[in-house]
DNA sequence: AACGGGCTTTGACTCAAGTCAAGCAATTGG
DNA sequence: CCAATTGCTTGACTTGAGTCAAAGCCCGTT
């Protein structure tokens, strides 16, 4: 489990912890290969400790009877994930499942909570986890009570190049249909409406690369929430 | 200031502590009143604590610039919000107002944080806390995205009915208005879908009392997301 | 008790986005 | 490389729910 150390020397949670203490976090670890598509926890299962990604992508989603699907959140290396019922008890609130091959590492409960008791720093930096968690959640909220999707799309773009560092082009990390589920439409919708920001002459689509034409249009589309004045 | 040791004992984050702690914690915190509609502060002002309500209620909410409300949170007396960028940095991301005459606590975020260093039983109630809403804001999502208004209505009126323990009637305790901001919906069309949920006998309401008629129907609405056969 | 303001209900109408189906494009596996 | 599978796009159509306006009701204040 070695190989782990620099991951979790870089992760939240455990970032700025020294190595021994790294040593014995990865002594209570055990590691899971999943292949893509792969389910990790249902909705509903009892849970006994929580996950975090060493390799790879995880998504954490609920799924309507009719299969509709709702992204909550997407997951990569280094970030925990399942730890809702580590601390309130009671079941896993959503599904999870592995989007591409990946490696995930588990940590019991009750040795985590052991940890979190002896060590304030792991206790605040996970609770600085769950506040971004939550303000994730705030924003998401926002976009699909307030906001028409083109707006959503907006939102996502720019928050990918804020991450990606560019202003020109952002790449696309999940499939479009993985991106209608997390900005809560259906991938018709979806098509529909980047076909309809590029006609707009906002965005240009080339498969996953996506070019910001219109910074400030984009900008202003993302904080009135729907495709206004352009429209008419 | 004496008055809120009962409060603080009772709370989810505090209870459990010896009484000089709550003294302690008492004196690190300040008080205010609050009428009711008065705002305790703004979405994107910058944050240096957190707040408990001591009497009354709080709502938590986001803004459309065309004027739509969505409530993400209703708090009571004992619960504490505004939290999030006490541990994540930044500023508030939602608005918060008092629904009724209110009086507030205020908790300075560094003799906080000096707090939860100290007492890692803190710590682990706050954590408990975080996850409860993150729990809360997991059904959220759900709603908005995958379930049909009279279905998010038979959910809440399936959480009143828990909480009052009552299978028979509910009593809302906050005005239509509220409810529609909460659930993601406008005035107009929840006074629509409760008289459309009334005609089909699943309910009866007068004013603020419900009536719940057929509580397997509800629960069946609730799950399915929609008032698919019963509406055929 | 009366009045006024705010809340709620109802009506007419519009539209964003979902459903269902089919065709096209891209990716994967042998 | 080719065939099969999966992902994406487009078309026709429907519907849940929002917009705008006005009427009715309820509650609080004087």
């Amino acid at each position: 489990m070695k190989q782990y150390m620099p991951l979790l020397n870089q992760s939240v949670l455990f970032g700025g912890l020294p190595e021994e203490h790294l040593d014995a976090i990865l002594s209570i670890a055990s590691e899971k290969q999943m292949k893509s598509g792969e389910m990790i926890f249902f909705e509903g299962d009892p849970a006994d400790g929580f996950y975090m990604v060493a390799d790879g992508m995880v998504k954490i989603y609920k799924l309507s009877p009719n299969g509709k699907e709702q992204i909550l959140h997407m997951f990569g290396p280094g970030e925990p994930f399942g730890e809702v019922p580590v601390f309130s008890g009671g079941v896993f609130p959503a599904n999870a499942e592995a989007v591409k091959n990946s490696t995930i590492l588990f940590f019991p409960r009750k040795r985590f909570v052991e940890l979190i008791i002896e060590k304030p720093h792991v206790a605040l930096n996970m609770l600085a986890i769950l506040s971004k968690r939550l303000r994730h959640f705030t924003v998401q909220v926002e976009s699909l009570s307030l906001k028409e999707v083109p707006a959503r799309l907006a939102g996502y773009f720019l928050l990918l190049s804020e991450e990606q560092k560019s202003t020109r082009t952002v790449t696309l990390n999940i499939s479009k249909g993985q991106l209608a589920g997390f900005l809560g439409t259906i991938p018709e919708t979806l098509s529909r409406m980047l076909r309809k920001m590029s006609d707009q002459g906002l965005i240009e689509v080339e498969g996953r690369k996506i070019r910001l034409k219109d910074l400030d249009g984009l900008i202003d589309l993302a904080d009135t929430g729907r495709l206004d004045a352009a429209e008419i």
